[in-house]
RNA sequence: GGACAGGUGGGUGAGCUGGCUGAAACCACCUCCCUGCUAAGGAGGCGUGUCCAUUACGGGCACCGCGGGUUCGAAUCCCGCCCUGUCCGCCA
């Protein structure tokens, strides 16, 4: 959530940078408005309340001393009724600042540059030259099929669309992409964990599912439960509605989860083949830090997540995506494209982004910094989305005969 | 899923015949004193959020699993939900 209170003082400039993101000026200006008006109103309910707190401490000391008592409680009831009305505004008008709170996106930091959309993000850098193909590269779904790895229609007539089943080597390499990556990143410093692959409603809130995005999750009827869609959603909140004592080094946590999502808005896009799947499996990064220490953390992870496809030997470049593109909490985002030879196309593989403490806020996640508790700030990162990087080794690693070599680095996982 | 017990501050744990309890005590932790040494003793501090004040001291409100209710007043009484423990059933 954003900082309200920074909201009132610096609302000009916090505007312009949300608008940046699509965010219309008078929707902050009305949230800055239901701020004010939320705090008048408490204030005066909560005046009204030491009203009562301390007329009730004279009615028990009236009784005891025997005196009468009856004006005392007449006053006590209509001020009881008074506040009964006002807490009852009060109730409204913080339901009404949460609901609209809530919806609005983290604002970018200003180094992010400014665009509309995906056209709009600036390429950082590129690692490893693509190479050239003797003859026409095969996208993986062809591959896919014909090397009998990947089964599509089982998989739909298991489930439904964009679900499918993996086969003979692919199963197997899924398994040691897994392993691969949770080791690389524990050779980062990353504490490898196991988290439920379910998540309540108060956790989606905390990472910024909910309330906007419930389209895109799988709930579990008659349960407050929903899959999870990344796996920064459990391991973000982990420190939920804590204080963290000591957070001299930044928190750093890896997990492998399957992710569950509807893909409601992607329309008719990437149907075909295995690139957008409601389920797939993806090695996760999340860090918790001191804000200090936040843009050293997110440069790692990139880091991390980057020579990942050096080692497997995938070209792939670094984008930095503009305000338009960027996700809701994230106040920063770089992207890892993987080149797809089939596609011909470079393809998001790996999502890293600094939420700053707009996470932290709507999870509560506080540290002990001296006397105080602050804030702190979350990240999190995809150590590569596991079915993509299968689909970037098949295509890149496929022969003229159809067959797929195996990178180097992979070659003890199986 | 059924029966019973219980959910209090970092921990253990009082309070639960309603007001003097935001909460005893102990432990842990922090500061200081003493101490020539990683001990013992002594003094004090030590929940969270929010609002007001701000030179400083400070003060108000809310929170004793969550949400309602009764009452002038609830950690304490009532209702619902969630969770934990134990026993039974079922099961990987």
């Amino acid at each position: 959530m954003l900082d309200l209170k920074a909201l009132e003082k610096n609302f000009d400039e916090i505007a312009a940078r949300l608008r940046t993101k699509g965010v219309e000026e008078e929707t902050l200006a009305k949230l800055k408005e239901l701020f004010e008006e939320y705090k008048k109103q408490k204030r005066a309910l909560e005046e009204l309340q030491a009203k009562q707190n301390s007329l009730s401490k004279l009615f028990g000391q009236y009784k005891r001393e025997g005196k009468d008592i009856n004006e005392l409680k007449r006053e006590l009831e209509i001020n009881k009724t008074d506040i009964a009305k006002l807490q009852e505004i009060v109730r409204d008008l913080e339901a009404k600042l949460k609901e609209l709170a809530l919806t609005i996106p983290n604002p970018p930091d200003p180094d992010v540059p400014v665009g509309k959309d995906e056209s709009d993000n600036v390429e950082l850098k590129r690692v490893l030259e693509p190479k050239s193909f003797d003859f026409e590269p095969k996208e993986h779904w062809e591959l896919g099929e014909k090397l009998g790895w990947i089964d599509f229609e089982r998989g739909v007539k298991l489930a439904k669309s964009r679900f499918s089943v993996l086969k003979k080597e692919a199963a197997r390499l899924e398994r040691a992409l897994i392993n691969f990556m949770l080791d690389h990143n524990r050779s980062y410093g990353f504490e490898e964990v196991c988290v439920p692959f379910m998540a309540n409603s108060t956790t989606l809130l905390g990472t910024g599912q909910l309330p906007k995005f419930e389209e895109d999750l799988f709930k579990v009827c008659d349960e407050d439960l929903y899959l999870i869609p990344t796996a920064e959603v459990p391991l973000t909140n982990l420190y939920q509605d804590e204080i963290i004592k000591d957070l001299d080094s930044p928190i750093k946590l890896t997990a492998y989860t399957p992710c569950f999502r509807k893909e409601a808005g992607s329309g008719g896009r990437d149907v075909r083949g295995m690139i957008r799947q409601h389920q797939f499996d993806k090695v996760e990064l999340v860090a918790i830090t001191r804000p200090e220490e936040s843009d050293k953390v997110f440069e790692e992870m990139v880091e991390c997540a980057s020579s990942l496809l050096t080692k497997l030997g995938l070209p792939h470049r670094h984008v930095m995506l503009c305000t338009g593109d960027l996700g809701f909490s994230a106040a920063k985002t770089i992207d890892l494209e993987v080149w797809l030879p089939g596609q011909g196309k470079y393809r998001e593989i790996s999502s890293i982004s600094n939420t700053r403490d707009f996470q932290a806020r709507r999870a509560r996640i506080r540290f002990k910094d001296g006397k105080k508790n602050r804030l702190v700030h979350t990240l999190n990162g995809s150590s590569l989305a596991v079915g993509r990087t299968l689909i970037a080794i098949m295509e890149n690693y496929q022969t003229k005969e159809g067959h797929i070599e195996i990178p180097k680095a992979l070659e003890p996982y199986l």
